[in-house]
DNA sequence: TTGACATATTCCCATATCGGAATGTATATT
DNA sequence: AATATACATTCCGATATGGGAATATGTCAA
């Protein structure tokens, strides 16, 4: 019997795996205020069609961006709600940063 | 003249693609609250000390971990400001999370 | 010095990328 | 119907894992 072998988890895992590449970071800013079709995104950021498309999938399959039908094209949106979980889970070492910026600052006061 | 393939980025680029692991979260957790040696990491969270020692090297090399010796055992702790990069790009999400409930809320007043 | 203990590194392998090029699919236009 | 437009998917190749096993390194103890 054979076990898989447990290389680097995919991209469509969790939010954390697919947000780690930044030109996914890049898309999730520029949908974040309003929807857009897929060729505004091209244009904007300067990637390739199918590059994004790629990564549009993967957002997809996160839920970290919606999408609608609109004629031939189709129009994405960020889905905010789904990017809570690392903003929960960052905000769970705000008061470590804080103190020891406070230490620092009393360091510098003495 | 040869052109290196892009594909995806090293562990150790950055905070995002360090903390895409689950088990490094786990052990940043288990560090921030206050240093630990090795040993202790492997006895909590149940993984091998080489993979614990694998994961604390990519930990160290994006700085989210700082390390000093304490006679054979090496001690560990989270440095959490290196955590704030990440917690500042999903910070820019809020407000939109924010508009998004109060709209769900709307509609479920009405 | 010789061991014992704590941790780090290396080697191997199956897997999941990511970009680029080519191709497929769906909708609109003429 | 035929063509054009807008996207999505597939295939390819180079690369970076992550676990397991084995081994190396470093420090303390007798």
């Amino acid at each position: 019997m054979y076990i898989a072998a447990m290389p680097r988890a995919a991209t469509t895992s969790d939010a954390f795996n697919a947000v780690a590449e930044p030109r996914r970071r890049a898309i999730l800013n520029y949908l974040a205020l309003q929807e857009r079709p897929v060729g505004d995104i091209v244009a904007s950021l300067g990637l390739e069609q199918p590059s994004v498309s790629k990564h549009l999938r993967v957002l997809r399959d996160v839920g970290l961006v919606h999408v609608r039908r609109d004629g031939r094209r189709m129009l994405y949106r960020t889905n905010a709600e789904a990017i809570r979980p690392l903003h929960e889970w960052t905000s769970s070492f705000e008061r470590f940063w804080r103190h020891q910026l406070s230490r620092v600052k009393e360091r510098a006061e003495r």
